[in-house]
RNA sequence: CGAGGCGUAGCUCAGUUUGGUAGAGUGCCUGGUUUGGGACCAGGAUGCCGCAGGUUCGAGUCCUGUCGCCUCGACCA
């Protein structure tokens, strides 16, 4: 009981202060390091490989899908940013200048891109010009900047790594099509590959992305409840195509302008693998993202035989997954602590006794279950337990959303709720900016979005009584 | 950008009120005993007290300035 004490001591109970909690995981399971950059962070190796699985999970999805990798200069000359009006007054607030080369001052400065869209337009303009060279299907794996006042690791910070995807169509169609279809990918990788449940549906207009027509988004909860925007989808109509003079010729033998998008993820998701399933013994990674899937953990190591053993289960184990052994002097009970705090979904025991009998015991890090598995079976009962790890994490998550998710009909229920709930709160509304502001001011919530799977839970918007016309899920957010 | 908190050993922090030899726990190194839930014994190394000025015989401590980090708000992926 002493040393079950000791052990949640390491790190804040997330009941105790959940914001706390979370950095308590980032910094103990060696994810990031603070630097001397304001809001800048180090993501030391552990955080980078999860990130660099995450990469790869959605490079082959985007490759699968038609698309190429680029990269543009991380420098745009600000005559460049300016050249659409609402794209500018969105981002520069937030953008960091550079003004001088060396000694000498820029005659005009430029700003450290906070997203590529202006970039990417130029080169369009030179190398789209007639329809036969649409579509393009371009996307950047970079880091962009953006001069945040509040900073949180991974969650916001002033430098991130992301992707961006840039793509230009014939027809306004062909471009929705693919709005979606970016968002569908991204809904598919966060199921099943974090086992984070998300929502689909699009951003009112105050909450969409400067420039862009439509934003569509995936928005998931955490485990307290609050909201956190997953990845983003926008479609921008032709008005970029316009502001960068990008025309092709069209079937009809005439100049037309083409209907973009772009959509992005970033490292931001790797808060969400945290808030979504991490515990108080610490992080815990969905199995498909996980630096090590498996850590074999020997048990009296010194005995004879023991870990002449381990190794060699360990040489099995590489062959059908991420397997690795811990053959330190540090004790069992350390080893076990350590490998809970970062998240590693299944640990292999392996002692005397069980070298005996020929078999080890595999502990799932989701729920601790332990099972006893014949040393002959390991090859089929490893993907089975990686597999349950995944499906539990996905199933607890669903099921912390469903009890987190309430539906109002009245502005009083609205703010009743707000006030004593933490989680979605499901209304309709009459698509006015007037009534979305007032839920801000009255209840402290922002829209989340208006699901793609719309339902209907009253007749009128409980804010201004005029007839609905969508309903919409609200929130507090990250 | 507002409000609050904090910068002292690798880490967590005490010491600041009342100026007077730089501290603890943990980690680290050596050796030994241990090992199925964060082990134990013995020995050892470790400091520009964030930075810059000032007051003083003397500053981690007082004063001025400055930089940074954390938390909460307002703004954003």
């Amino acid at each position: 009981m002493a040393d079950q004490k000791k052990m949640v001591e390491a790190i804040t109970s997330m009941e105790e202060d959940f914001a706390k909690w979370y950095t308590d995981i980032v910094k103990k399971a060696d994810l990031i390091d603070y630097s001397s950059v304001r809001g800048c962070m180090v993501i030391r190796p552990y955080g980078y490989a999860i990130w660099e699985n995450i990469q790869h999970q959605l490079d082959t999805r985007f490759k699968e899908t038609g698309h190429e990798n680029v990269y543009m200069p991380m420098f745009i000359p600000e005559s460049l940013l300016q050249k659409e009006k609402d794209h500018v007054e969105g981002f520069a607030p937030e953008v960091a200048w550079v003004t001088h080369g060396g000694s000498e001052k820029l005659t005009e400065r430029m700003c450290v891109r906070p997203t590529s869209e202006t970039l990417f337009c130029e080169h369009y303009a030179k190398i789209i010009n007639s329809y036969r060279d649409l579509p393009k299907l371009y996307n950047q794996w970079c880091s962009v900047v953006r001069w945040e006042k509040t900073t949180r690791p991974f969650l916001r910070s002033c430098e991130f790594l992301w992707q961006e995807g840039h793509t230009m169509h014939e027809t306004a169609d062909e471009a929705l099509a693919e709005t979606e279809r970016m968002l569908n990918v991204y809904a598919e990788f966060c199921e099943t590959a974090l086992a984070i449940p998300v929502t689909k549906g699009r951003k009112t207009k105050k909450e969409q992305f400067a420039g862009a027509e439509a934003t569509y988004t995936i928005e998931a909860m955490m485990h307290d409840g609050k909201a956190l925007q997953s990845g983003t989808s926008h479609y921008f109509g032709d008005g970029f195509a316009h502001a960068f003079d990008i025309t092709f010729q069209g079937r009809d033998n005439k100049p037309q302008y083409p209907h973009q998008t772009s959509w992005g993820m970033s490292t931001r998701i790797i808060g969400a693998i945290i808030m979504t399933h991490g515990d108080d013994n610490g992080l815990v990674l969905p199995p498909v993202i996980a630096p090590t899937q498996l850590i074999v953990l020997p048990i009296a190591q010194h005995k004879e035989g023991v870990l002449d053993k381990a190794y060699e289960v360990t040489e099995r184990l590489k062959k059908i997954c991420r397997a690795k052994i811990d053959d330190s002097d540090n004790s069992a009970g350390w080893k076990f602590a350590e490998y809970e705090m970062k998240g590693v979904p299944l640990r292999l025991e392996m002692g005397p006794r069980d070298i005996e009998a020929n078999q080890c015991v595999l502990v799932r890090r989701d729920n601790r279950e332990k099972t006893i598995v014949s040393l002959d079976e390991l090859e089929t009962k490893v993907p089975e337990l990686l597999k349950a790890v995944h499906d539990g994490l996905y199933s607890k998550a669903l099921a912390n959303r469903e009890s987190r998710t309430y539906t109002a009909v009245t502005m009083d229920e609205v703010k009743e709720l707000a006030n004593t709930k933490s989680g979605f709160i499901k209304t309709m509304w009459c698509e006015d900016e007037a009534c979305e502001i007032k839920f801000k001011e009255e209840a402290g919530l922002t829209s989340r979005c208006m699901p793609f799977e719309q339902e209907h839970i009253s007749d009128v918007c409980p804010c201004c009584g005029k007839p609905a016309t969508k309903s919409i899920i609200w929130g507090k957010a990250y």
